[in-house]
DNA sequence: CAGCATGACTGAAGCGCTTCAGTAGATCCA
DNA sequence: TGGATCTACTGAAGCGCTTCAGTCATGCTG
């Protein structure tokens, strides 16, 4: 307010306000240890009395050549991502671990690509990038590559050098056909959410099926079929309505057309617990009971599943653990560990009142 | 493993590999006018074969004074604030007028003290900061303008010197309280999220109504109050249930202890649809038709609202807008424009199947 | 009292990039 | 032909901080 332009204090003006070196103030912030604590204080009242509020984040991300931040790609816009409970859970774990060692989360949201733009991931201030299921050679992940960042994949197909955290999410769906065949039934149908990043919705035809870029979508779906083909039901007599999210309304829609088709099936496969709640509306506006008429099994195992009306049979998987096990990785990447073998994590089946017995 | 690592390339090994000057080859990344187009692809494929994946964003940083970053301060933890889906919407909002603009979003969840922790905010790397919701006086807000950076703030009071968006809340619960009125209606409870940032939930007493930290929850709360008020309901006898947080299952909890009193009310005013949805499944846990035994407004208009069961009766808010308006106002005060004065955003009822007249 | 740790602080070399005032040569116009 | 104007590029000064090898008193040991 006195000088020529209102420029903030650096280091420099504290330095010489108080008369020691640069070091010495750098030193108060960063290594009490290394000045007397009488100094220490005198500095950080000065600071104060300065309005210096501590050693600008990005020279010292510069000089460490550290960020300390973590970047989390995804691979759609924030409320597509975030209206899905099983990603919110994931992103917490992920979050509160990262938080908790003084890291921010960066967040690159994903486009039609199925992904971040990859200028926005050469301008992102991280050091270590996660990815949560994007589809399979998302132009991001070769962004990151070349940048040479550490990288740390959820529910993704291996890229050589990166650390990764799966679900089995092909048994999981192996459980839950299974569980319906040994309840008698043989008429089903399958909703899952997006096959490819291209906003379709409908019926799944069959070249549809060939090919899947989304791991997860790919095992679920070929988990259920398997499973179903091995108890004799031929995949080509299984419908399958793909959704373009994992939304409750998109699984109304898809449960809407599954329900009205002749014949009916007596069991509806929901990639997830979203789905299966759009379901469970949808049969409701049928006048249809479940599982009286019609049973029907989620994956996932949100919170909400239990308390749903009916309650939901469904796949649990470790959300929140999955969630923190990828900060922990993205952590020791950071700090210079070689990424580890995948660590893939269980899944099981929780019966609740969504399902009985074939009439 | 920290040994001879190949240290990445940078502008100065392009730039002799090359056989131009530094500055040339910023350039050719940031100012493609400023040489011929034949030096522009050369150097650029040089960059490519040496493995330079362009300017380091951090250095780009330091030298530009500008992180092309926007800060983002919740009042929670992710999967809390994700979990409520009118925050999710004006995130999203948020989020792709800003990642449009080539800004990332740096998040800093809250934790208990109702806002991030002031560290969080002084070592986060970004230079304008969106505040949704917090507390008034969090400490996070002071860290911000200790570090002098330009702050909006979605649904706060005024802080000087800040852009501000809102939305009319006390003028909404209005809307919401004389619409019941106007059905008849005269024995009420009201369902609240948070009014304190202490984690309670339960019923709330007279000294809890008194000086509430977050403006929007004191806004509603005392909007629904007033109207009922100036009908002829007396606050002391309505019930007010308040709700750590904005979700489903405690709309739910909350309403079951509303409607198991004597004398049991007829209409439920809720400061969130959330809430309301919650309600909803309280009712139909006890077996109460809505709206024939009870009827119940909500707040947000969330999607959900025109398709739940009854199709809900609710106060509007231009939620996207509201993240989109505060985008665009960070974006502004980072091209060093003044703060604006507060923009306030209208709302409206809107009405649907959740409300009847009192019998 | 020589010899040697120890504690407290400093100087200066970067970290990788942007930017702006120049400069050298080519082009243009009269 | 002689300036004026362009075009294409360069040199060097930062941006604000960390860090590491010193320096210099001071206290401790035998």
């Amino acid at each position: 307010m006195d000088s020529d332009r209102p420029r903030r204090p650096t280091l420099d003006t504290v330095a010489s306000a108080v008369g020691v070196s640069r070091a010495t103030v750098s030193n108060a912030y960063n290594r009490p240890d290394q000045l007397s604590a009488s100094l220490r204080t005198r500095i950080l009242e000065t600071a104060r009395s300065l309005g210096y509020a501590g050693p600008d984040p990005v020279a010292r991300s510069l000089a460490t050549r550290r960020n300390a931040a973590v970047g989390l790609m995804l691979p759609q816009g924030l409320s597509v991502a975030f209206t899905d409970p099983s990603l919110s859970i994931v992103l917490d774990g992920l979050a509160s671990t990262v938080d908790g060692h003084d890291h921010c989360l960066v967040l690159m949201p994903g486009n039609d690509t199925g992904g971040p733009r990859p200028e926005t991931v050469s301008r992102a201030q991280a050091d270590v990038v996660v990815a949560y299921s994007l589809p399979d050679s998302a132009p991001a992940l070769s962004a990151v590559s070349a940048r040479g960042l550490p990288l740390v994949v959820i529910d993704q197909p291996v890229i050589s050098g990166t650390a990764r955290v799966e679900v089995d999410d092909s048994g999981g769906a192996r459980l839950a056909a299974s569980h319906l065949l040994a309840l008698g039934h043989s008429r089903f149908g399958i909703l899952t959410f997006a096959l490819h990043p291209d906003g379709y919705r409908g019926p799944v035809s069959c070249s549809r099926r060939a090919s899947i870029p989304f791991r997860v979508s790919r095992d679920r779906l070929t988990g259920y079929l398997d499973a179903l083909e091995n108890g004799g039901v031929a995949a080509e007599n299984v419908p399958v309505w793909e959704a373009s999210g994992s939304g409750r309304e998109l699984g109304r829609e898809g449960a809407r057309w599954m329900l009205t088709r002749t014949p009916r099936p007596s069991a509806l496969l929901c990639a997830s617990d979203q789905l299966a709640f759009g379901a469970l509306q949808a049969a409701r506006d049928l006048g249809l009971s479940v599982p009286g008429d019609v049973s029907v099994v989620g994956f996932d195992d949100v919170p909400e599943a239990s308390v749903s009306d009916p309650p939901l049979t469904t796949v649990r998987q470790p959300l929140a653990e999955k969630g923190r096990l990828a900060g922990q990785l993205a952590l020791k990447l950071l700090a210079g560990a070689r990424p580890p073998r995948a660590t893939r994590l269980d899944v099981s089946l929780i019966s609740r009142a969504s399902c009985a017995p074939s009439k």
